[in-house]
DNA sequence: GCTAACGTATTT
DNA sequence: AAATACGTTAGC
């Protein structure tokens, strides 16, 4: 049609018809695909488009001219038809575009000519998600409703008349709207409840999974519309919206659910007691609102008959009236809600966030529906369920070769876990749920720091101790508790999230990985990250990495290398700890990949370092490698002082020469070596090891042929610079 | 006027 | 449902 007779014709005429024939007729589009903007922008419909924040870590990165977004750019070579960023630059917090004004008072943001926290917020755009609105807070005169913050969109909200005319997201906002749970194939798209609610014409059900979307919640509503499935007394198996909840709070970082609930757990402590009695709820005036609320009609709230998206916001919201209300708050749940009601969601949050704080490892019952999707695949986190178990506790035994030490059973031989017995290797979940495009996925990082600089009180006081005195003590929680503590107010909430508490997060055997396990680990940026035996995708995985630019430590035993092969495209320059264990498929060649330079085709982008050369420690067990990767190794790590061979059958005498030969690097950095079970290795290679400088530790437990007096004659020889002792049968150690 | 790329329609 | 295409907006 007309439209496509714009200027793009003569490019493609000039260059892409041949590519073009290829794949597919330039398709003459009946209508204009994009939404075009109305003059009128306050009629909701229109949205403006958001743009760049030009801040975050993917802004500020270049392209990587490796992804299929950036093979499409003319600039790489490709035709130019896909138009997208590249997905390693894609903004995490994308904001309104500088042009958008108020459509009350026309004016722009102005937030930052105010100091106040309060003001700051009255007075900066926020657009609603429903209705497509953009207004100051301030310039609303609806007096008793309150918007509803999202948090994962900067300037976004609810707006109050939406909220309050009990419209929710996806109901209302355009399927295209860039906001977390909606994002085209965003991860949380997977999340979605099972259809069988959707075709359930009962109206309450209907918002209630409209709500699983939005990050409000009010559960006076589950309450008196679901009584049953909720209910306390028999809380058999979540509905799918409940699992959905659940997940949805796994890492939420607001506060939400029932305080009385939250005080009943800790009202054994006098103290906590005492002082969550005392914490004021800055919505505690909100509560009495909705109080009042209930029993009436919804729309009465509002000043004009058709309230909500339809309404023309200038003309109803110009009136002018009480001030404002809007409160960056989310609506908190009314007091009388049901104990027991929150009490059985919070235990089923509590599941879920066992699993995310599983540093304790407690066993973890396998979800009902998980279970259904893929049975023999899933590592249960020590669930029994026949051969999982023989595979976890094989797991147990082998999976960490550096504490291995410490955990040898004397009557189990760790030949049995040799590679040689394939069948005991651990099968680590497979089929990672498809994401697509989840790169687009909006995750704030958390604020360092994050106010208040003390616990509001409900006198309008402020609680004596302050932040960061509460840190101290947060530390000395597991995640388990402090994900209870994130319940109990908004600030504790936002404190709990603090990345200094969570710098280590241990998914080890999660069963499955979830879009919200990923987003709720971006918010806490940890240094530390184990997804060791789980089921993440490569997809995951590169989304993971690409936004976690301070990661030092990344275990990913047992994984598969498909999973693993992400770290071939993503730039890890922190990483100081690689752990690629049993890795499934990782052999010489995955191995190169891994090690090679990145392949940057930006043009005068000639990075030929290593992407992993900052490694200090490399953990290989179980793997099939041979002297071509630890060439490689020796070669690419210069920095490389830890490193596990162990269980590896094709290292030998020849690969201990190679890696403390002269002119390698490793000669003078390896610190501690493991070849435990290493059965090609013998005596000889203790007489290369004597020309590491820096050697503290050789492991050759279990190697058939290293014989104790070996070991004793290399003590001996090297009792006269270094002195070392046999700490336990083969195990080398220097005498601190 | 140009480039980048958002968001949705269409195709696979 | 995912991949692809492209009109159109945003920024300069």
């Amino acid at each position: 049609m007309a439209l496509s007779l714009s200027g793009d014709d003569e490019e493609y005429d000039s260059e892409s018809e041949q590519q073009r024939a290829a794949n597919r007729p330039k398709p003459k589009m009946g209508t204009s695909s994009a939404v075009k903007l109305p003059s009128n922008r306050s009629s909701s419909g229109a949205r403006r488009r958001r743009t760049r924040c030009r801040k975050c870590e993917a802004c500020l990165r270049s392209e990587c001219g490796e992804c299929h977004f950036c093979k499409d750019m003319k600039k790489f070579g490709g035709p130019g038809r896909m138009k997208q960023s590249c997905i390693m630059r894609q903004c995490i917090a994308p904001v309104l575009p500088h042009t958008a004004v108020c459509v009350v008072c026309k004016e722009a943001g102005k937030e930052d000519t105010l100091e106040d926290e309060e003001d700051k917020f009255n007075f900066m755009l926020m657009e609603c998600s429903i209705c497509n609105e953009i207004v100051h807070p301030n310039c609303l005169k609806v007096c008793d409703a309150s918007g509803v913050v999202n948090d994962e969109l900067p300037n976004c909200w609810e707006c109050p008349k939406c909220n309050h005319a009990g419209k929710s997201g996806k109901q209302k906002r355009g399927p295209g709207f860039k906001y977390a749970s909606n994002l085209p194939g965003s991860l949380l798209r997977e999340q979605k409840p099972v259809t069988k609610e959707e075709g359930d014409a009962s109206s309450a059900t209907k918002r209630r999974s409209d709500k699983e979307e939005t990050p409000r919640y009010r559960p006076e509503e589950s309450l008196s519309r679901q009584p049953p499935v909720l209910s306390p007394s028999n809380l058999p198996r979540p509905r799918p919206e409940d699992k959905l909840r659940k997940k949805r709070k796994l890492f939420d970082d607001d506060e939400e659910e029932d305080l009385s609930v939250r005080k009943k757990e800790r009202s054994d402590d006098p103290y906590f007691s005492k002082l969550l009695q005392q914490i004021k709820r800055e919505e505690d005036d909100e509560d009495v609102e909705e109080e009042d609320e209930d029993g009436r009609d919804d729309q009465s709230h509002c000043s004009s008959p058709q309230a909500g998206p339809s309404s023309e916001g200038g003309s109803e919201t110009q009136e002018k009236g009480p001030r404002p209300k809007a409160r960056r708050k989310r609506r908190l749940p009314n007091r009388e809600l049901s104990r027991e009601l929150s009490k059985a969601l919070t235990q089923e949050i509590q599941k879920t966030e066992d699993c995310m704080a599983n540093e304790n490892r407690q066993p973890l019952k396998p979800e009902p529906e998980t279970e259904n999707e893929e049975p023999k695949k899933l590592f249960c986190n020590g669930n029994e369920l026949g051969d999982q178990r023989a595979h976890l506790k094989t797991k147990e035994m082998n999976g960490n070769s550096w504490e291995l030490r410490h955990f040898y059973p004397s009557q189990i031989t760790p030949l049995g876990f040799n590679r040689s017995t394939p069948t005991t290797r651990p099968v680590p979940p497979r089929s990672p749920p498809k994401c697509v495009q989840m790169e687009r996925h909006v995750i704030r990082p958390p604020p360092i720091s994050p106010p208040p600089d003390r616990l509001p009180l409900k006198d309008g006081k402020a609680h004596i101790i302050q932040r960061e005195l509460w840190m101290k003590i947060f530390r000395y929680l597991t995640h388990q508790e402090l994900c209870v503590c994130m319940r109990v107010c908004k600030t504790w909430n936002r404190w709990c999230c603090d990345k200094r508490l969570w710098t280590k997060i241990d998914l080890n055997r999660c069963t499955s990985i979830t879009p919200l396990m990923l987003s709720g680990i971006i918010r806490r940026q940890p240094v530390s990250l184990d997804l060791s035996w789980t089921n993440i995708s490569k997809k995951q995985l590169s989304w993971l990495i690409n936004r976690l630019p301070g990661l030092r430590v990344l275990r990913l035993s047992g994984c598969s290398w498909a999973a693993v092969s992400a770290l071939c495209t993503s730039s890890c320059p922190l990483l100081r700890t690689l752990d690629v264990q049993w890795v499934e498929g990782l052999k010489d060649a995955q191995m190169r990949d891994l090690l090679s330079p990145t392949t940057d085709n930006r043009p005068g982008q000639l990075d030929n370092r290593c992407k992993l050369r900052n490694v200090e420690e490399l953990r290989l067990a179980g793997l099939d490698i041979t002297d071509t990767s630890l060439r490689l190794i020796s070669r690419q790590m210069p920095l490389l002082s830890r490193l596990d061979l162990s269980y590896c059958n094709h290292i030998n005498d020849q690969s201990v020469n190679l890696l403390t030969a002269a002119g390698t690097t490793t000669r003078d950095s390896l610190t501690e070596i493991n070849l435990s079970v290493c059965n090609r290795v013998t005596d000889h290679s203790l007489n290369f090891f004597k020309r590491c400088g820096s050697i503290c530790q050789i492991d050759l437990r279990f190697c058939k042929q290293v014989t104790k007096a070996a070991c004793e004659r290399f003590i001996a020889e090297m009792s006269v610079s270094v002195p070392f002792k046999l700490k336990e049968d083969k195990l080398l150690q220097k005498i601190s």
